[in-house]
DNA sequence: ATGATTTATTTGTCCGACATATGAAAATTG
DNA sequence: CAATTTTCATATGTCGGACAAATAAATCAT
């Protein structure tokens, strides 16, 4: 891609497109090392200061690190899982937080996408995954805990679920779904007889993978969906008793 | 946050990290505008090039906007689906190139989460989306159809599918899945045979949607599945012959 | 040979300057 | 007075040069 100083667009972000695209085609492959900052601004004719917000734009995104020093520079970043994690985690809470996304919708989307890992897991799931489920499920048992850590425990419990179908491409799509919920979920205060009902749905789950009967698994993730918009709905009727409506079912 | 000269990680980021903390939190709430770049340099006591690079860094995420004259600067950004899907799609492609996922893995994982899009469907479906698959398949029927188109229809009649479930959330989740095997995709060829027995899929699909059987339609996709899966083993093989393995199984 | 020092290279940060876009205010004009 | 044009203030975009700091290789001293 040429660089047009008369374009509508900014020439840092030009340049960082260029790079971008040929990092997505395949001209420069992982680990490979970028001019230097003066090179590029010689390469492209502009300043070094406009190559360097080129190179942060790219570094934002996890497509380039940096490094100082005589052997430095930029170098094209192996985007790992755990990058993706990450840039789908916030994206997806950003996503959820400024689109006014009704409870409803945003649970439906999620038990319907954690749905898809179940018959993988069914096969393929062992003692670790189990081991992780039952000691969830076990915590969130525990008197005194707060609604954030039953929230969290119950994330936890949910991304066993999802890694048990052993694929990392899967676990990844899912993360963003599952860890986006958890504003959204904070929301819920449980009391007791919440929590009893909700731990019984967890064990239903894991007792259905363990034995290996995806069929049962759904039906208990179905049930545990209805049960949480059920508490979503308690909770937004009572903001409306208050009059501070703060989100739509 | 604190901004701290001496700590390991640049000034740029720290400042960045400082306003993307802001914003996720709600201190900062959609399009209001960030102080000047000089009043933030004052602020953070940096000059005004570490700041732009901070700010940088925040618009390659799509988190601000900036506009330059009198009553321009930077703004928070509303984050779209639109822009959502987009850097879903850049992601997860980079992730399945740059990490030598299976095919096998790749398709396992795409259309477990095509599949929770299903019972929606079912139920909500309505004449534009199907309209939409049927025109697709329409599309796959014509003769002197390349690969690449073939397989941009392919595209289009998936996103008709999961559109069809009527959950934003939804949609954008799966866009990513959907879209970044593309490329991987790309790399099978079609026969008239191959075409002839993937149009009949697709109609099977379509059928079991508008007939509002969820159940069919999920039989219909795991059909579809190994078929591709399928596709796929039958060219990794031909590569190996030709002694140029670019993926694995 | 080994350890300390120098040196070259590269990114990180700062500063000052000017270009450019843009809306608001002021001046001009019919 | 109203409409248009001009000026102006303010903001981002780009430039060039400078120095600091990190880093590894080359050099030197012991």
């Amino acid at each position: 891609m040429k660089i047009d100083p008369n374009s509508s667009k900014d020439l840092s972000v030009q340049i960082a497109t260029a790079i971008r695209d040929a990092i997505i085609s395949g001209d420069l492959i992982v680990d490979e090392r970028l001019p230097s900052e003066s090179d590029l601004s010689e390469q492209y004719e502009v300043s070094r200061s406009t190559v360097r917000e080129a190179l942060k734009r790219l570094a934002a995104q996890n497509l380039i690190r940096t490094q100082r020093g005589a052997t430095g520079g930029a170098f094209i970043n192996r985007l790992t899982f755990e990058d993706a994690y990450g840039q789908q985690i916030t994206t997806s809470t950003l996503l959820l937080s400024m689109n006014e996304v009704s409870l409803t919708t945003a649970c439906e989307a999620r038990f319907a996408l954690e749905r898809s890992c179940i018959p993988l897991a069914a096969i393929r799931r062992n003692d670790t995954h189990l081991g992780k489920m039952r000691q969830e499920i076990q915590r969130q048992t525990q008197d005194g805990l707060s609604d954030e850590d039953f929230c969290a425990s119950d994330v936890s419990f949910h991304r066993a679920l999802v890694d048990s179908a052993q694929n990392p491409v899967l676990s990844y799509q899912l993360a963003g779904a599952v860890e986006a919920m958890q504003p959204l979920m904070n929301m819920i205060t449980y009391t007791a007889r919440n929590r009893v009902k909700i731990i019984a749905l967890h064990a239903g789950i894991a007792d259905a993978i363990e034995a290996g009967d995806a069929a049962l698994a759904e039906f208990s993730l179905k049930d545990l969906e209805a049960y949480t918009i059920e508490l979503a709905h308690d909770v937004l009727s009572k903001q409306k008793d208050k009059g501070r409506p703060q989100a739509q079912a």
